[in-house]
DNA sequence: ATGTCGCGTATCATTATACGATACACCCAT
DNA sequence: ATGGGTGTATCGTATAATGATACGCGACAT
């Protein structure tokens, strides 16, 4: 039997792309037999989607350990994105001035539903792993990115996104308190920045400004990620803060909000 | 009928990652015809394979127009990659100082059958986008990482690379002559470092040192991109290259080669 | 040695599932 | 009006994906 709306839903490619998205921070290679218990696809099918997978090249098979990985394709998906991404081919070369001019790793994050990704990254320093590579996906409530865009939505939006948004613990400072989270999205939109303390990495702390659409809405943000050790909160403002505005604005006026559609608003698949 | 090898193939996969790499430079975003019409996949076909991927949330889809473009989750394959490639995780810091030293873009580049792929970029310079963006695909032949990389190769399977491989021509500069690349390689060769002349971008020098695992073979390089305006071919040996080196040298000894295979002798996907 | 377990691989009959053709609604040009 | 271009939806058919089953192999413990 069929859900319902599902005359027009390929079964099989759906299943080939979980296989794809077994594959994460915890997941860097496995077997067919991890794959299977992992999507719960069942024996014969993985190995039919994997097989279809490695052939059509994107997944590598070590012909030793016959474990499976993301292969070189993987990168060439993130280079058509860029390419397809309007936002990112303007904001580059600014981006680029204000790593350099700063000598601090710059970000560019995007709203996606919920979260935020990390589109762009110029990492100046030495941190995290994580904090180097592309395509990280954070609740938006637990970035300064997500806040200050946020910060720009119409107030109904934003309580409504404050209270339903996931938030998730990345530090023993990280803030649950969805109060605390209102407050500093409020201060955020008075000022047109947001700062957070440790958030994500102890000790690191993330500046944005958001970039606007025509319709007053941000749908991403320029961060600067720095050291707690040697920023204060008053250099910050005093030295980070314009160039980061100035750069965002730089960016802003070109474009129209695209992505930042609240979950719920999302386009409907398909109806029967 | 089916060609011989295909009990363990699932077509419809396949043909939604058809959809997939119909994506490119030059189709940033498309229609369900465009689409259809590219991939040669009929009507029908091309639309329940598109909606099926835009459901799954790897095709975004413009309400308005209609047209579909790649989702943030393609950027969040990139992020998966990342995990899942050891040698980024070794090189980044270390790629990261150097850029920081040098003051000058710096890459990764990996060998990807006989093409290298830029896996991590570090732009300190406005260049060409495509020069600023991770996952491009550049035929080894033509660029300063692909030689030096071959020059680690025994002769045998370097001169059947430079016979059989691709070349490219991107600029009036660019070399299409085998001879030339030969002699290129066998320069590389000996002294442990390629340096590429207006080979992508007119005026624009790539050098190479290359990361070798334990066979000795290299499977991938860092490379400088800069700027032939400023730099001579002395400058560069006396002040570039010494700091490639050393940082090549310090990501090699952990690896092996475990991409760099010819694409002759790849795994065979299954043999009835 | 010997048995067992887990793995990757291969085959096969069954029917669910993906298919192309077809038809409709819509928008923008002629 | 009209005609070519969209995107969408429906339907009967047979192709193509399915799960169960079986085999061969290596690791490990008995």
């Amino acid at each position: 039997m069929k859900t319902k709306q599902d005359t027009l839903f390929v079964g099989s490619l759906a299943k080939g792309l979980q296989l794809l998205r077994a594959f994460d921070e915890s997941h860097t290679e496995m077997s067919l037999s991890e794959l299977a218990r992992i999507t719960g696809l069942g024996k014969s099918a993985t190995q039919r989607l994997a097989n279809t997978l490695h052939v059509e090249g994107m997944l590598d098979k070590d012909p030793v350990t016959r474990r499976f990985r993301p292969s070189h394709a993987w990168l060439q998906m993130a280079y058509a994105y860029y390419w397809s991404d309007p936002l990112v081919g303007q904001a580059m070369p600014k981006l680029i001035s204000l790593a350099q001019d700063l000598g601090e790793t710059v970000n560019l994050a995007e709203l996606s539903g919920d979260h935020i990704v990390y589109v762009s990254r110029l990492p100046c320093k030495r941190t995290q792993f994580a904090a180097t590579i592309i395509g990280r996906h954070l609740p938006a409530l637990c970035t300064s990115a997500g806040r200050v865009i946020l910060g720009s939505f119409p107030p109904e939006e934003r309580r409504n996104a404050v209270e339903t948004w996931p938030v998730l613990r990345f530090t023993p400072a990280t803030t649950l308190d969805r109060e605390q989270i209102h407050d500093s999205i409020e201060r955020a939109a008075q000022q047109g920045f947001a700062i957070c303390d440790g958030q994500m990495i102890l000790n690191e702390i993330g500046v944005s400004t958001p970039i606007i659409g025509h319709d007053g809405r941000a749908f991403a943000a320029v961060h600067c990620s720095i050291s707690a050790h040697t920023w204060t909160r008053a250099a910050i403002e005093r030295e980070i803060i314009p160039k980061l505005q100035d750069t965002a604005n730089a960016i802003s006026p070109a474009f129209q909000s695209h992505r930042g559609i609240p979950v719920d608003a999302r386009p409907e698949p398909s109806q029967g």
